[in-house]
DNA sequence: TCTGTCACG
DNA sequence: ACGTACGTGACAGAA
C-alpha cells in the first residue's frame, strides 16, 4: 500500500467554512440520509451529540476548535489533533481537503463519509450553521487595565506594604529559563484584584537580584496569606534559589483545573481563553519562536515585560476566582487541600534537592557501549551486504523484507512502512540470527543515547546533581510524570540496562541510597476496591498473589504451582488490571484465543468479586460519565456511551483501570506528603529524592537510617488507614540505586 | 514537526 | 473481517 501523492491543501478560510458546514445538526442529518450501515450510525451519533465542533471539542481533542479569526491564521490550528480525530471518524476526504495531506486510505473500503465534497460548493449551507461561538475576543488592547511598574526601593516597599494587608494575592516570576533550577530571576509580578497588577523588575547582577527578592521574603513567607499562582511549584523553586520559601496556602490554578478536568490541558493561555474569553499576550511576540534566535526574557524591553508579566498575574488571579468555587461545587476541595496542594511543597523540596550521578562511571560505560555498538554494526552490515542505517526503522524494514526477502506476516504501519518493533523482530530472531543482531544493536544504541550519554549532560552545574521535574498535572489517572530527564524510566529489566542504576549514588560518603517499594500495590488495591474475598484472603494470608492465583485457576495446590503456571497467572492478573480481553491475553501468553478465554473465565470464577467490580464500575461510568479513585479523584469518560465500539471499549478499559492506578497514585502522594512533613519536623539530613509510581528513593544519612526506616514504612503503609488489604513495603539500602533494591 | 521504537510502573 | 491491553517521556530518523 503506497501513499498517494500529496494533494495541496485548500485555503484556511475554505477549511473553516467546511468545518462550519459540518457543524450543523441539519447538515449532518441530511448527509446521514444518503449513507448506510455503520457510517450512518456514526453520523447520527454526532448529530445526536450536538455538533461536530462539539464532538471535536470533547472526544479526542479536548480542546475547543474555534471558528473565528484565530483559525484563519492557521497559527494555532492544531493539525495533529485534527488529523487524529478525522482519522478516528473516518472523515478521510475532509481531512485531505482541510489538512492538505496525503491520507493513505485502506484499499477496498467504502467511500468517505460525506462523499467527495467539492470545495467550490461547500458554502451553500454555511448560513444554516450556528454562529461560531465567540471566544477570546478580549485581549490587552481592548480591556481596561492598570499595570504598574515598580522600579524603585520606595515603590517596592509600598507594594509590600499593600500586599501585606491582603489575605490572598497572586504572584508570578519572570525568568531566563524553563528549568526552575537553572533560571535567573528577571522579575516578579503581583495582583490581588482583577485588572490591576504590579511588576517588579530584577537586575541581572546576582547579589542585587537576591537583595530585591529578600525585600519580598517576609511577605512571601507569611503563613497566613494565601498565594495564588499558575504552576506555583516553578516559582517556588526559583524563589528558593533566592533564599525565599513561599509559604501559606497555595492556590494553583493549573492543579485546580487538573482536578476539575484531568483530561484537558492546563496551561494558562488555554485556561484564559476558555474561561475568561481573554487572549493573553503571547510569549512568542516577546521572545520569538523557539530556536537559536529566541531572546531571553532579560533582553525584552521593560515596557513590554511589564504588560506581559503583570497580565499573567492578573489573569491567574481571575482564573482563581473562577476555579475556586468550582472545586467546592464538584466536591474536590478536600482532595485539593489535603493532597495536591501539600504535594506541591513536597515536590518543591524534592526537585530542589535533586540526585547525584556518577558521571565518570557513565562515561566509561559509554565507551564500552560504543565498542559493542561498532562491532554489532560491522557484523550487521557485512551480513546485509550494504551499509544501511540500523537506527532507521524504514531502512531496517527494507533490508529485511525487500532485500533479504524474509517473509513479512503483519500489518504495515499507518504510513505504509514495515513494522520492525521488538515484538515482530523477536519472532523472526529465532530463525534469523541477523534479526537478533539488529535487536541487540537497537538495545545498545537506545541505552547509550537515552541514558548513558544523556544523563551526564543533565547535571546542573550549580549543584552537580540531576534535578528532574515532576509534572503534577499531566497523567489523567493522578500519577506524576517525570521529565528533563525522565527518572521514572531508568532501565532495570535487562542486565546491560540495569548498569545505569549504578550511576545513581548518595551525595557523599556519609550517605546511602534507600529505596522503599510498595509490593503489588495495584493488585492489593483492586482487592480492596472490589472487596473480592478470595483475593483479600490470599493477601491477608501473606501469599504470593501470582502463585495463589495460579493455584486457584489451574486447580493445583499452592505448593505445586509450576513456574509456567505462575507466569501465566501473573499475566492474567495484569491483564485484569488493564481490562484486557481474551485476544490480547492470548497474544501475551502465546495461547489460542479460546484457551485464553477459558483462562479468563476460570479466573473470574475464582475471583467473583473482581468480575462484579468490573461490571459495576463500567455501569457507574455509564451512569455518571466519570469514574473516581478512593480519594475522590475523578476522570471523565466521554466515550463511555459511544456507538463506536472501539472508542467505547477503550473507555470501558479506562473505567476499570483508572480507579486502581489512580488510587495507587493517591496513596503514594499521601505517603510523600507525610514523610516530607515528618522529615522537616525532625530536621533530618536525609531527603526524599525520587518517586517512581510505587517507589520512593531517599538520599539517607547513615546515622539517621534506623530512625527514618520505620517512619518511611509507617507513612507508606498507613497513608490510607483501615484498608482490608494489607499494604506491604519493601526497603533496601545501598551504595547506589541498583544495590538499594 | 511527526513517526516509530522502546525505557519504566 | 478486524480491531486494544493501562499510564507515561525521550531519542533518532525522516520529512
Amino acid at each position: 500500500m503506497d501513499n498517494i501523492p500529496g494533494i495541496p491543501g485548500i485555503g484556511a478560510k475554505t477549511a473553516v467554512k467546511l468545518l462550519e458546514q459540518y457543524s450543523s445538526v441539519e447538515g449532518l442529518i441530511e448527509h446521514a440520509a444518503e449513507l448506510k450501515g455503520k457510517q450512518k450510525e456514526r453520523v447520527i451519533e454526532f448529530a445526536e451529540q450536538g455538533l461536530l465542533s462539539k464532538k471535536l471539542a470533547t472526544i479526542d481533542l479536548n480542546v475547543p476548535i474555534q471558528f473565528d479569526a484565530k483559525v484563519y491564521e492557521l497559527e494555532d490550528f492544531d493539525k495533529n489533533r485534527l488529523t487524529k480525530v478525522f482519522k478516528d471518524l473516518e472523515f478521510r476526504t475532509l481531512a485531505r481537503q482541510i489538512l492538505g495531506e496525503a491520507q493513505a486510505p485502506p484499499p477496498g473500503r467504502q467511500g468517505t463519509l460525506f462523499g467527495d465534497v467539492e470545495i467550490g460548493t461547500a458554502t451553500s449551507k454555511a448560513s444554516s450553521a450556528p454562529p461560531a461561538h465567540s471566544v477570546a475576543e478580549k485581549n490587552i488592547s481592548n480591556t481596561a487595565h492598570e499595570y504598574h511598574l515598580v522600579d524603585t526601593k520606595e515603590k517596592r516597599a509600598a507594594l509590600v506594604e499593600l500586599l501585606s494587608k491582603q489575605s490572598s494575592f497572586c504572584f508570578d516570576t519572570e525568568t531566563t529559563s524553563v528549568d526552575a533550577n537553572q533560571a535567573e530571576l528577571v522579575g516578579l509580578s503581583f495582583a490581588f484584584k482583577p485588572h490591576e497588577a504590579w511588576y517588579v523588575p530584577v537586575p541581572a547582577e546576582p547579589a542585587e537580584a537576591r537583595s530585591i527578592a529578600q525585600e519580598f521574603k517576609e511577605l512571601l513567607e507569611n503563613e497566613s496569606i494565601e498565594k495564588v499562582a499558575q504552576n506555583i511549584k516553578y516559582d517556588a523553586i526559583v524563589l528558593k534559589w533566592q533564599g525565599v520559601e513561599v509559604k501559606g496556602y497555595y492556590f494553583d490554578t493549573m492543579i485546580a483545573h487538573y482536578l476539575l478536568e484531568p483530561g484537558l490541558r492546563h496551561n494558562m493561555d488555554f485556561l484564559s481563553e476558555t474561561y475568561l474569553k481573554y487572549q493573553p499576550v503571547s510569549i512568542k511576540t516577546l521572545i520569538g519562536r523557539k530556536g537559536k534566535n529566541q531572546l531571553s526574557m532579560r533582553d525584552v524591553p521593560l515596557e513590554k515585560v511589564v504588560e506581559y508579566a503583570a497580565e499573567d498575574a492578573d489573569i491567574t488571579l481571575q482564573l482563581k476566582e473562577h476555579l475556586a468555587p468550582k472545586l467546592k461545587e464538584e466536591g474536590l476541595q478536600q482532595l485539593y487541600d489535603e493532597m495536591e496542594a501539600p504535594l506541591v511543597k513536597t515536590l518543591v523540596d524534592l526537585e530542589f534537592e535533586g540526585i547525584r550521578i556518577d558521571a565518570a562511571f557513565l562515561n566509561k560505560y559509554s565507551v564500552e557501549l560504543e565498542k559493542q555498538i561498532a562491532v554489532s554494526q560491522k557484523k550487521i552490515h557485512e551480513k546485509a551486504g550494504v551499509a544501511f542505517n540500523i537506527a532507521s526503522p524504514k531502512q531496517v524494514g527494507e533490508v529485511l523484507f525487500d532485500k533479504m526477502k524474509i517473509p513479512y506476516r503483519w500489518r504495515k504501519t499507518k504510513t505504509g512502512q514495515y513494522s520492525t518493533d521488538e515484538e515482530k523482530l523477536s519472532e523472526l530472531a529465532k530463525e534469523h540470527q541477523f534479526v537478533a543482531d539488529i535487536l541487540t544493536f537497537r538495545g545498545l544504541a537506545k541505552l547509550k543515547s537515552t541514558y548513558v550519554d544523556a544523563l551526564p549532560r543533565m547535571v546542573n552545574p550549580k549543584t552537580g546533581r540531576i534535578h528532574s521535574s515532576f509534572n503534577q498535572a499531566l497523567a489523567a489517572t493522578g500519577r506524576l510524570a517525570s521529565n528533563n530527564p525522565n527518572l521514572q524510566n531508568i532501565p532495570i529489566r535487562t542486565p546491560e540496562g540495569r548498569e545505569v542504576r549504578k550511576a545513581f549514588i548518595p551525595r557523599n560518603e556519609d550517605y546511602l541510597l534507600l529505596a522503599a517499594d510498595y509490593s503489588q500495590i495495584e493488585l492489593r488495591l483492586i482487592a480492596e476496591i472490589s472487596g473480592d474475598q478470595a483475593m483479600l484472603e490470599a493477601f491477608q494470608a501473606g501469599q504470593d498473589i501470582h502463585r495463589a492465583t495460579a493455584a486457584k485457576v489451574f486447580g493445583v495446590a499452592y505448593a505445586d504451582v509450576s513456574a509456567d503456571q505462575r507466569r501465566a497467572a501473573k499475566t492474567v492478573n495484569f491483564s485484569i488490571i488493564y481490562g484486557a480481553g481474551a485476544t490480547n491475553l492470548s497474544r501475551q501468553l502465546n495461547l489460542k484465543r479460546t484457551a485464553a478465554k477459558e483462562l479468563i473465565d476460570q479466573y473470574f470464577r475464582q475471583y467473583e468479586g473482581l468480575k462484579d467490580y468490573m461490571e459495576k464500575i463500567v455501569e457507574f461510568a455509564r451512569k455518571n460519565g466519570f469514574v473516581k479513585t478512593l480519594m475522590g479523584r475523578r476522570r471523565y469518560l466521554r466515550d463511555i456511551d459511544s456507538r463506536n465500539s472501539m472508542a467505547r471499549s477503550n473507555a470501558e478499559r479506562i473505567a476499570v483501570n483508572t480507579p486502581i492506578q489512580g488510587t495507587a497514585a493517591d496513596l503514594i502522594k499521601i505517603a510523600m506528603i507525610n514523610i516530607h512533613k515528618a522529615f522537616k519536623a525532625a530536621d533530618f539530613k536525609s531527603k526524599m529524592v525520587l518517586q517512581v509510581h510505587d517507589e520512593l528513593v531517599f538520599d539517607a544519612h547513615k546515622e539517621e537510617l534506623e530512625t527514618i526506616k520505620p517512619i518511611i514504612e509507617d507513612k507508606m503503609k498507613n497513608a490510607i488507614p483501615n484498608l482490608k488489604a494489607p499494604i506491604l513495603v519493601e526497603m533496601g539500602i545501598g551504595e547506589n540505586w541498583l544495590e538499594a533494591h
